[in-house]
DNA sequence: ACCTGAACACCGTTCAAGT
DNA sequence: ACCTGAACACCGTTCAAGT
């Protein structure tokens, strides 16, 4: 329901709207124009063409994406809070992740953790060069796992027949292990265990 | 050069060739036969539309790939080399990665390494639901990881000005620090260092 | 069995023209 | 300053028609 005169505002909201129904490539500037009631032109003269009007979305939804407070006694614990946190904000926001790899902007979702994890790291007694190697493992390592997540959601009934590779010979006759291969993938357990691994490595050196 | 008559390969041919040069994205059904010297319907005939081609040639390059040998005394240096191996392969193929996410096929690019994981992770002494954990864990952070290098590289110049950001005020007067998280990632070293972290904790379990 | 052209229903973007 | 329609140069896919 728009008023009068067209807002920068206004389609943005729209195309976050339409995004948020059918996903980044089911906005066109032709429907939303449709959905906005006015001529495909007027998009270009108030946020300009397609891909700068993905980036404003994708700007605009990390802005709302509200702060991360880690939790937990230890630094460990903290730290992994922070990157459950992080997870669950990217999952809550789907079409998101879709927005920034269709844009190249992979560093955006960096951004909400960024702070909160340099502090923790500090906290942790890491400096420097160490410190900065930190956040940038525990950052690759969330938005590593919700790519991987999001891009297995899009292909129903992946590698079916799997079961049969499997076999007792590739596997050292443990059907245990073949069963838990054929099974679907526990993504939410799997994170929890990886980043833990991670983080307890990362903030224990036992070398160096 | 086409013979006289068409042949599917020699569509997939061309078509990976297109890739390989200009990405997926200018990989178009009518560049394509123009490319073929043939109608655009012949595609169609041959190996069905734009989609399914697509698939076909995620599963011809993964399918020359080449398979993927561990190196090093310990299991731990043996898992660590199959992750560098497999991400340098990933990485030599960036028309794939591409192509991977334009599909959802992600679950292909964790193939390769599959089969020498799980004899890794049994050889280390691992069984049953852990050891396929373990296989997971590291097929998600080697995919993952190249998937967020990928992304990053197609955003130049990303977040100017992000020096700024890291003030004495937020790095808690480490000056060291904020100049390491102003200078760009070192993509090599970080997955080493990741990858280390994550395989060395999971294979020496203090818990549980 | 294989290949064709024409047609359909879309795209993003530009540009001259309006008010 | 803001909005418009027309036009350009593309898309993927279908389908009836050819040989």
């Amino acid at each position: 329901m728009p008023k009068g005169t067209l807002t920068r505002d206004e389609v943005l909201d729209t195309a976050a709207g339409l995004v948020k129904r059918h996903g980044p490539q089911a906005l066109t500037m032709r429907g939303l124009a449709a959905e906005l009631g006015t001529a495909v032109t007027s998009i270009y003269w108030h946020v300009g063409g397609r891909e700068a009007l993905l980036d404003a979305l994708v700007e605009r939804t990390v802005a709302g994406l509200g702060e991360i407070r880690p939790a937990g006694g230890t630094p460990e614990q903290r730290v992994v809070s922070v990157a459950c946190a992080l997870r669950r904000q990217l999952r809550d926001h789907p079409h998101l992740v879709a927005l920034v790899h269709e844009r190249g902007l992979t560093e955006r979702m960096f951004l909400p953790a960024q702070q909160v994890l340099v502090r923790e790291a500090r906290a942790a007694g890491l400096r420097g060069a160490r410190a900065a190697e930190f956040v940038r493992a525990v950052q690759f390592q969330v938005v590593g796992h919700v790519l991987v997540e999001r891009n297995r959601e899009r292909a129903p009934v992946q590698s079916p027949g799997e079961e049969e590779l499997w076999s007792a010979e590739t596997t050292g006759a443990d059907p245990a292990l073949a069963r838990a291969l054929a099974r679907p993938v526990d993504t939410e357990r799997l994170f929890v265990t990886s980043v833990r691994a991670l983080v307890g490595a990362l903030l224990t050196p036992s070398g160096t």
